[in-house]
DNA sequence: GGAAGTACATACAAAAATGTAAGTATGGAA
DNA sequence: TTCCATACTTACATTTTTGTATGTACTTCC
């Protein structure tokens, strides 16, 4: 067996552990919802703008350019004149969509018991 | 069967939705890190400071104090000399903990690959 | 012929998030 | 006696994020 494991312990906890910077691009303000509307599809740019209720044009090609490079999200562009751009998934980006659904889902699914436990 | 159902669908994607207010609040910088710090432990204010690498005093109250008005942590503070305060999970925080957690430990269990996988 | 749609980039402005420093009341350690 | 620790709050400054408006290069619809 190996005597040198476990040198590096990836943790999101640890300010500059390069999990921490993944995992604030994955559940920033946009890009949880971006990860969530391309779950099951592949979408044009226009297309997630009006999926995704109130981020602007600059906000979601901001985002869409960082899941990009991180590779969750897949950018495919055809050289046709009104331009035509498809997004979808890697299938890291899918794993990772995955997760942030479940929790969106727990949160609209229960949300009226929650609301109702509110205390202010 | 009733007559009148399904007259609100929660849902994240919706701008004005009660559940994407939660959903932010939950995903939001530190509100990450505090879940995922009490999952399975009640803390002290300071404790939890040390824990989570990088957070400031005003954003550690500030989340807390925001998780706590949702429902998702509970505060029990002991009126003593220096002051002594603990904050655990709600049972509503824990199942919101366990499915932030579930994407945090895919996230550094698959670092490398991840990492490896980059454009940039 | 003019308007709309497409997928952005860019400059500038405004708003929101975050950090820093200081203050509070008190006990105990050095 | 001075300093540290506790759990915060508040004011102020800075940084980051987000939004708005505009431009681009065409094509199609009316």
């Amino acid at each position: 067996m190996d005597t040198l494991e476990k040198v590096f312990e990836p943790d999101v906890l640890s300010a500059n552990c390069p999990s921490r910077t993944l995992f604030n691009h994955v559940t920033s303000r946009w890009g949880v919802l971006v990860l969530i509307a391309l779950q099951n599809d592949t979408m044009r740019f226009s297309e997630l703008r009006r999926k995704i209720e109130g981020v602007s044009e600059r906000m979601l090609s901001q985002t869409l350019k960082l899941l990009e490079e991180d590779g969750f999200v897949d950018r495919k562009a055809f050289d046709v004149v009104p331009p035509h751009v498809e997004y979808s998934l890697t299938p890291f980006g899918q794993e990772v969509s995955k997760r942030v659904k479940e929790l969106a889902s727990w949160i609209e699914g229960n949300l009226g018991d929650i609301l109702a436990a509110k205390r202010p």
